[in-house]
RNA sequence: UGGGGUAUGGGGUAAUUGGCAGCCCGCCGGAUUCUGGUUCCGUCAGUCUAGGUUCGAGUCCUAGUACCCCAGCCA
């Protein structure tokens, strides 16, 4: 897969069309601006993609600037996970910043706004400003501090930062219409109080500027030329331009450009419901592979590569809308297919034993290595050895007694390849008091060593398989989608509320061959024919079936009605 | 209820700005294949509705419809 250049998007066009007029000298410059209150997950990757992306095709440069206006749900701890999952999905900012580098010049321009007649205190409670706000088609009501002093709102603006009141106690606003039809114009709170511990600025402000009044001029002041946000903020931005319009700034101002966020079926990005899910104990954390999340999509063994050329390749637009997962997963797919090493395992063992396989001088039987080749899309890769015997394990669901139409795999008196080995045929079968298969005797055609006839006859199904003698036993944690749609085959645009979570399935027993000891935890291997394999930092193996090929069975049936 | 935004196959997204509606995902079918994977080829299927302008409309005009966002001292 390539990284190949976007193509033209109606951002893209409106940066080309800024450059061509000149603006901002020709220089583009962008941010991605998260609050540190949460993990980064696959909505956020598309930000990511869209804020660097867009800089870096016109030779800009991108910040990462916390948004840290709102110390009461901020930590150290999202500050960290977030620059590390930038750097794993592979992005480098220019320069890691944070709106409270600015509290000090937010804090003088609000004065000079208070200076002009822009802003005032206002001695009122939440509920009552709201109340006064009035509502969609209804006006507002001015509050009855609207109209004071200039001196008196400066004195009270400086007692507010100097720590004079208690919380809720005033708050700092936007002198702008009380009647505006534009709800985010009556009268925006600019300044509220709050004694709490900021965890970088710690105990330096008790009153903290909102996101509003932050955004715009965060982005001036570090040269931002295009700041761009998601849709929700579109009724935002005459206010963002009000503010900078008053504002004594220099050269062309920062523009605020509004595109639709990622939606995923089969997938929430609620922080809020995500929280309920790690804290009812529904996920294992964060980083549960079901999970969202860039940690946990890492730990399920998704490429940063992949999600990148999704996020880039699905455009940015206007239109709200929600990818299929399914989408995400080709790329996943592709990606993986790609640059992953292959493996041999089995999840559900059955024994098949060579009757004719031969024994050596001591009556043991031989044991034959064959070479294997790491990935058949990259020579690369390199072989690996693989030991053969008499006594194999094959997949349960590889054998059927009675063959049902289109089965290919392995039946009485049909012959299969043994991946890399030899043709064999089922000759007989053992059961046990409940007729369940419990070992599958076959035998083997010498003269197919390495796979081929030498008389060119062909076989329908080429099957993996382990050495009993020689493989390892490994645990298997099966994971599905975070959640499923309630009603089965509703794949597509379904509800959020009708999405359940789904289950981890641990597979006790499975075998894989001896070679897995070279995968290096974190590294993801194909386990042929059944689906992808990641090794996890707990040494588990993680596998995920929907970018697998493990349903592929399931598929036929169902085609088959 | 006022304001803002958006409508193109089942899903997503293009269309040189008024000129053959293309691409990706999915589905279905075929070819290749030592993975029922991959790869390759093909099929199905679309411009929200109703009018209008025009030789010609996804694109322009008029009217309507549907969905999303906004009434935090969250971001």
């Amino acid at each position: 897969m390539t990284d190949t250049p976007a193509d033209s998007d109606f951002i893209r066009d409106r940066v080309r069309r800024d450059i061509e007029q000149g603006r901002n000298g020709g220089r583009v410059q962008t941010r991605f601006p998260p609050e540190p209150n949460g993990y980064l997950h696959i909505g956020h990757a598309k930000a990511i993609t869209v804020d660097f992306g867009t800089a870096e095709d016109f030779g800009g440069i991108c910040n990462l600037r916390l948004d840290d206006t709102n110390p009461d749900t901020e930590e150290t701890e999202y500050f960290e996970s977030i620059l590390a999952d930038i750097a794993w999905l592979g992005f480098h900012p220019a320069a890691v910043l944070h709106a409270s580098d600015y509290f000090g010049q937010l804090y003088a321009w609000a004065e000079y706004l208070v200076e002009h007649g822009l802003a005032y205190v206002d001695d009122q409670d939440t509920e009552t400003i709201s109340a006064q706000r009035g509502g969609f088609g209804k006006p507002g009501v001015d509050s009855p501090f609207r109209d004071r002093p200039v001196a008196e709102n400066l004195d009270l603006l400086r007692r507010m930062r100097d720590g004079e009141f208690a919380d809720g106690a005033r708050v700092l606003r936007a002198r702008i219409d009380m009647n505006h039809e534009n709800m985010a114009l009556r009268d925006p709170v600019m300044y509220r109080i709050r004694h709490s511990h900021h965890f970088r600025t710690g105990d330096d402000w008790c009153i903290y500027p909102t996101y509003d009044w932050a955004h715009g001029q965060s982005d001036a002041i570090e040269g931002v030329t295009h700041s761009i946000c998601t849709l929700e903020f579109d009724t935002h931005r005459p206010l963002y331009d009000w503010y900078l319009e008053r504002l004594p700034l220099p050269g062309d101002r920062p523009q605020q450009i509004e595109f639709a966020r990622l939606e995923l079926t089969h997938t929430i990005t609620s922080k809020r419901r995500l929280a309920r899910l790690v804290a009812d104990g529904t996920v294992d954390g964060w980083d549960d592979p079901r999970m969202p999340t860039l940690r946990g999509l890492r730990r399920r063994g998704y490429p940063s590569r992949a999600i990148r050329a999704f996020c880039r390749e699905i455009g940015t637009t206007r239109t709200n809308s929600r990818q299929n997962i399914e989408a995400l997963e080709s790329y996943v797919r592709r990606e993986l297919n790609a640059t992953v090493q292959r493996r041999m395992a089995v999840l559900r063992p059955l024994r098949l034993v060579i009757d004719n396989w031969p024994s050596d001088a001591s009556g043991n039987p031989v044991v034959e290595y064959f070479e294997v080749a790491n990935n058949p899309e990259n020579e690369a890769d390199g072989t690996r050895q693989v030991a053969f015997s008499g006594e194999l394990l094959i997949e349960s669901e590889d054998f059927a007694e009675v063959p049902p139409p289109k089965f290919f795999r392995l039946s009485p008196g049909r012959e299969v390849r043994l991946r890399g080995a030899y043709l064999v045929t089922a000759t007989s079968m053992e059961k046990d008091a409940s007729g369940t298969v419990t070992a599958v005797h076959a035998t083997y055609d010498p003269a197919t060593r390495g796979g081929d006839a030498p008389d060119g006859r062909k076989v329908k199904s080429t099957m993996h398989w382990v050495s009993a003698a020689h493989g390892v036993s490994i645990t298997a944690a099966l994971y599905d989608r975070l959640f499923t749609a309630a009603v089965p085959g509703e794949a597509t645009g379904e509800p959020l509320d009708d999405l359940n979570p789904t289950s981890r399935e641990l597979l006790e027993g499975c075998v894989a061959e001896a070679s897995l000891a070279d995968v290096e935890p974190g590294q993801v291997v194909q386990f042929e024919r059944l689906g992808y394999f990641a090794h996890d930092s707990e040494q588990r193996l993680l596998f995920h079936r929907t970018v697998g090929l493990r349903d592929e069975w399931a598929a036929i049936q169902r085609r088959q009605g």
